[in-house]
DNA sequence: ATAATCACCTGCTCGC
DNA sequence: TGCGAGCAGGTGATTA
């Protein structure tokens, strides 16, 4: 599934096609995905106009001219851009039709994705109101990453993975960060000096610019919403690598588990 | 409040 | 070739 990058990616994507359009029809397939679809989400949005997509976290927010639609993408949710004329396979759930003959699919094999109506005033949603800070904004610096962390004693991988400090950052981009900050993905959060996460906190905004840059990492089928994968799996250090030589040092990568996700460090060049 | 585990779902890869 | 086990980009709910 798509983190920050991939879900900027797919943002960056579909909007020229689709923005200041209206939406002519809507069809749902499957609507239980992670919560079940808004029931009635088509009369809310019938006709109105789309005025902009915007991303908070790993949401995309689809401001219509009547309110605003969620969708998150879970782990193997993509939106593509195709012709209204496009056949619908096994795992295309949704179609948003435009008014200039454009559609847009959501599809999603596992269905951890969402799609939700959450009105006019979306950022009191509980799914929203509570997120930490956008990583690539100036409000995600290193002093406010150590005031989070101060007491606590998870794994710094987890805390930087928890929507509530820091939003963006998955499975992939925790374990590069980390390893291009030179911190061990299980070294406890209240351990680290502020120098520490200064340097986490510039290597987070430094690999998901990248990332962004890059069109997002493609592991087995992320799409952007051109259709295109993403380019930046290349780049990455050491998700993936495990057992393999460190870029760096070339000595072997370690591969761990931390709460069920695959962790990838090394020994060597992180401490 | 914090931390760890479970749950949701399908598809693919691996070892036997 | 077939089959079960384990794993996959997320995160809210549940449990200690």
């Amino acid at each position: 599934m798509p983190e920050l990058p991939e879900v900027e990616t797919t943002r960056r994507g579909i909007t020229p096609h689709i923005t200041g359009q209206h939406l002519v029809k809507l069809i749902i397939r499957q609507p239980q995905l992670r919560w079940l679809i808004t029931e009635n989400l088509g009369q809310h949005i019938m006709g109105a106009r789309l005025e902009v997509i915007d991303r908070r976290a790993k949401y995309l927010l689809f401001k219509f001219s009547s309110g605003y639609v969620l969708i998150h993408l879970g782990m193997s949710g993509s939106l593509r851009i195709l012709d209204n004329t496009a056949t619908a396979g096994k795992h295309d759930h949704v179609d948003f039709i435009f008014s200039n003959n454009r559609l847009l699919r959501f599809t999603d094999p596992r269905r951890f994705g969402a799609i939700l109506w959450l009105g006019e005033n979306p950022w009191q949603h509980k799914l929203l109101k509570n997120l930490g800070p956008e990583p690539l904004s100036e409000h995600f610096t290193g002093f406010d990453l150590y005031q989070r962390a101060k007491g606590r004693k998870l794994a710094v991988k987890q805390f930087i993975m928890d929507q509530h400090n820091v939003t963006g950052v998955g499975n992939i981009y925790a374990n590069e960060a980390l390893f291009l900050s030179g911190i061990r993905p299980g070294t406890q959060t209240g351990r680290i000096s502020i120098k520490r996460y200064e340097r986490l906190v510039e290597q987070i905004k430094r690999v998901l610019t990248q990332a962004i840059a890059q069109g997002g990492t493609t592991l087995r089928d992320f799409v952007g919403g051109d259709g295109k994968p993403g380019y930046f799996k290349q780049q990455l250090f050491v998700y993936g690598r495990g057992g393999q030589a460190c870029k760096r040092c070339h000595k072997t990568l370690k591969e761990i588990r931390h709460s069920g996700r695959s962790t990838v460090y090394c020994l060597n060049c992180q401490k």
